[in-house]
DNA sequence: CCCAATGTTAAGAAAGTGTTAAATTAGTTA
DNA sequence: TAACTAATTTAACACTTTCTTAACATTGGG
């Protein structure tokens, strides 16, 4: 089982290592918000411990970027001080899961983690993205369009899923870049190309189309049949 | 579905009864840990909700007794009052499956039970896997495939596993690294020779191939005949 | 009509994958 | 412990697919 440490004093963080470790769990370990969220992103965890309170970017806020700008359901259990207890609401409605209390027994934070995920693997019944006669599933890549299988490239899966799940918001093309390829997107104009693969597939052999340029203002994906 | 209460508060019992019996479950009930334990003993059970606190016999010794003596399965779940948390650990320990705060939302509750009902119904099944011609029992490691009998290498048959427990999902390179070996994946990328040499057995003797790779996403594994 | 934004295309660059064999490590047995 | 065997990792190479780049074409709003 793969842990995330979102902390920033060493001694618990030492805690925490000695005793999961081990068990045979395996840690990573951030000790700032942002850098984090970044680890977070990988999407390789099956659980995040995070503190409340951090560096840079507090515990609320991390949790809202992961649910929010991340779309990452990866359970989150908060550590909160005793003293801030009205915080553990704040901590749910951020998006966590669960919560404990400075000091806490590893046995009982063992125990909670246990729950977590094992609720996070039921409830696994996953997101099929839906659009009008074109559905996707990104855990298999499955992709049909009228009952009519259809294949793409990584880049183009990656662009389908982000165009889809929030449908029929309109994403600009910064936002798409940024999306697609985090910090450092090609020098060239790569996304347009994409576009007009993601087109070639999706839409060239069929009477309406999905994909809608807003002159000036992005892309987005729409069911053409409403 | 069938759900044994073993609490001794009248007001509880009556809440369950009233919330659980117009959704069509079947309950029975007992007062204290002793009867409690002789009437799950009959196993026809899906489900077992168990107070903490009980007359004769407490929920942490009956669900010891339950599993220990009686050597049943059943997936129970423990009630707890807010100011034991200590206890919830020793509930997992017992044997629980899954613990709820007092009071609590009948909502929650239902649905922790339909996701314990699922999750045993699910593991009992669990043993061995199979897709298409191909099968696979990870206890004794045997495996078929057209009732051919073949052999693998210790990491052959995880890797095995892995790719047939969620076939047909495509698993990224990094994923499957991360769940071989964890942390510490080897230096070079020793995963793409591992795959070659699953093929060689798995594929290689047949006709059609069942390990698919999916440029630039990861690989998976199909039945070929479908 | 003009210009910026977008669509289209193709070629070279970069990344990913299959295959093989030797080197290394781990496990056994004498 | 040494010698042997089995399993895993590393490394090299060939080959394929995907991505980026850049040039040119087209479109649509001001």
């Amino acid at each position: 089982m793969q842990i995330l440490i979102i902390e920033d004093n060493s001694d618990i963080i030492a805690n925490l290592y000695e005793y999961f470790e081990p068990l045979g769990y395996s840690l990573d370990c951030a000790r700032d918000g942002v850098s984090g969220l970044s680890l977070a992103a990988e999407d390789n965890y099956d659980v995040i411990i995070l503190d409340l309170m951090l560096p840079r970017l507090d515990g609320i806020k991390v949790c809202q970027k992961l649910r929010g700008e991340l779309k990452l359901s990866t359970p989150v259990l908060m550590l909160t001080a005793r003293d801030t207890i009205d915080d553990k609401v704040t901590g749910f409605e951020s998006g966590a899961d669960d919560y404990i209390v400075k000091p806490f027994s590893l046995i009982e934070l063992e125990s909670r983690l246990k729950a977590l995920v094992r609720r996070a693997s039921d409830s696994h019944v996953e997101s099929k993205l839906v659009l009008g006669s074109l559905e996707f599933d990104p855990l298999t890549l499955n992709l049909t369009r009228e009952g009519v299988s259809l294949k793409l490239k990584p880049i183009g899966y990656n662009l389908l899923s982000i165009l889809l799940k929030d449908s029929p918001q309109v994403f600009s093309r910064k936002k798409l870049e940024s999306l697609l390829w985090g910090d450092l997107p090609p020098d060239s104009d790569s996304l347009r190309t994409h576009i007009h693969s993601l087109r070639q597939v999706i839409d060239k052999p069929f009477k309406k189309s999905m994909i809608k340029t807003v002159q000036g203002m992005g892309y987005c994906m729409v069911n053409p049949d409403e």
